[in-house]
DNA sequence: CAATAGATCATCT
DNA sequence: GATGATCTATTGC
């Protein structure tokens, strides 16, 4: 299993944020918050691929900063970063170290701890939306600034592949929210899943 | 259904 | 001082 988890994040950025699709996410709520202890956990239906060296999309693109200094680490830890001031955003780092690359985990399918996620999203919010879109996933798991760096393999947030009689072909498309290099099809979804966040409209470009 | 305004802050210029 | 890998509420068709 433990070799199992290692295959997750090994090769190239595309291929892990396609092998992320139907592995879970475990999240064991921190102390000193409501649901201390307990452990959610969804399962991967949607994610984006942040592409080493040429992709301008990329945190890494104009090379480290303070903010950006896990997309530079090993791969398997987790970058998270503050989006628009408000929501969290949760990435997978990939490729070797020194080589800034991740993806963006986007939407989950709850499998256990709804009660939980109702908790920190709101009373009535259907299922299939509690983990639907990247900053609503981090709100319901209680993930922020805390687990930028942490280790995706042991520890309160962890992943594990996805049984291989319970694999999916992704369906591929292009990225979400993006000004530039959205159109690259670098979004990977299973198609099958009601949890998929909703296509927007792209931000308005300058004339 | 589609478009848009506003919330709100760590980070970078 | 400007800028977002977002979301929700609200408006208007």
């Amino acid at each position: 299993m433990k070799q199992q988890v290692e295959e997750l994040f090994s090769g190239p950025t595309i291929d892990v944020a396609r092998r992320l699709i139907g592995a879970t996410l475990y999240r064991t709520i921190p102390k000193g918050e409501p649901g201390a202890g307990k452990i959610l956990s969804g399962r991967i239906v949607e994610t984006e691929a942040y592409l080493p060296l040429v992709d301008p999309s990329c945190h890494a693109y104009r090379g480290p900063t303070k903010r950006t200094a896990n997309l530079f680490g090993r791969s398997g830890f987790a970058y998270v970063y503050l989006i628009y001031g408000v929501y969290y955003c949760l990435n997978v780092k990939t490729e070797p170290a020194g080589i800034g690359a991740a993806v963006l985990i986007r939407a989950l399918e709850p499998t256990s701890g709804i009660e939980e996620m109702r908790r920190r999203r709101g009373r009535h919010v259907p299922i299939e939306a509690l983990l639907s879109g990247p900053g609503n996933l981090c709100r319901a798991l209680s993930i922020d600034l805390r687990c930028d760096g942490a280790d995706l393999r042991s520890g309160g947030l962890r992943l594990r592949p996805a049984p291989q009689d319970e694999r999916v072909e992704p369906q591929v498309s292009g990225r979400i929210g993006l000004r530039v290099a959205a159109k690259w099809p670098l979004r990977f979804i299973d198609a099958n899943s009601l949890s998929i966040s909703p296509f927007r409209k792209r931000r308005q470009r300058s004339a």
